[in-house]
DNA sequence: CAACCGGCTGAGAATCGTTGTCAACTTCAG
DNA sequence: CTGAAGTTGACAACGATTCTCAGCCGGTTG
């Protein structure tokens, strides 16, 4: 079996993508991440600062979810295990989550139904200490 | 307090709307409610379609999700308080599920944490029998 | 029953995040 | 150093949803 997958080059954006990524510990969008490289001085164009982004979900990388108004958010986790998140709504902040009672819970409830290749998404959203007080 | 809201005229459209989605059990999206209206010869404009789901959302008379790519699908749950769905992702077909350890769960770990005004998603993704059948 | 006020409708334009295009450019194996 | 092939970026294209606004119609009044 020969997946072929096409060889990849390290290029100065991809580069640039990875460490502003690095540079946060918050859920950013691929439009603030394009204004966060263009304001340092280290210019990516738009288009491929999500071609780098999805290439880094795809490689599990990065983990992604999208805000109540469909604009995707993306995050370099330290762990690249299956977790969820708590996002402040505000600014991004983030807690990664372990829910192993959650995870037994939905694989359960998707069997008693008869439905396969159960998948599900858990996320919780709030309002962190700091933004609260600000 | 007046909260003066705005008169409520019942149309032929917004009978439209609601009839379609108490003909269904399923989750469906705007275009697709929009096309059995259309076919039905009852035809409604999308813009009101859109519309109307939206009021109804808003007046807790319908859930809405969004699915992996960013499209809104609606279903007039049986239940009208909180609960979860594991919806097929090919034909949407449902299941409201109730989650009490997930409540619960998600309300401490947002605590925990210092965050307030907790929120969660929480859904469940499969393949029905008859899908995976087909 | 007719007149009216104001909410409602719909065709089409406008949004907006994201993806597709494609010629010019850069990486890197040989 | 060279050439083949992966990359880039400005800009067009997309697709779901929202906005506009002139014309329409529900329902209340007299
Ligand atoms: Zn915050
Ligand atoms: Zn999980
Ligand atoms: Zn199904
Ligand atoms: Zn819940």
């Amino acid at each position: 079996m020969s997946t072929s997958s096409a060889p990849v080059r390290m290029t100065r954006q991809r580069a640039a993508v990875a460490d502003a990524l690095e540079g946060t510990d918050e859920f950013r969008s691929a439009q603030q991440l394009h204004e966060t490289l263009r304001t340092r001085g280290d210019a990516v164009g738009l288009a491929t600062v999500y071609r780098t982004l999805q290439a880094l979900v795809d490689g599990g990388e990065v983990d992604v979810l999208r805000t109540e108004d469909g604009e995707s958010l993306y995050r370099r986790c330290a762990r690249r295990e299956h977790h969820h998140h708590l996002v402040c709504r505000r600014c991004g902040r983030t807690v990664e989550i372990d829910g192993p009672t959650v995870e037994a819970w939905a694989a359960m409830v998707g069997a008693e139904h008869g439905f396969g290749e159960i998948e599900h998404t858990v996320e919780l959203w709030g309002t962190c200490r700091d933004c609260r007080e600000a």
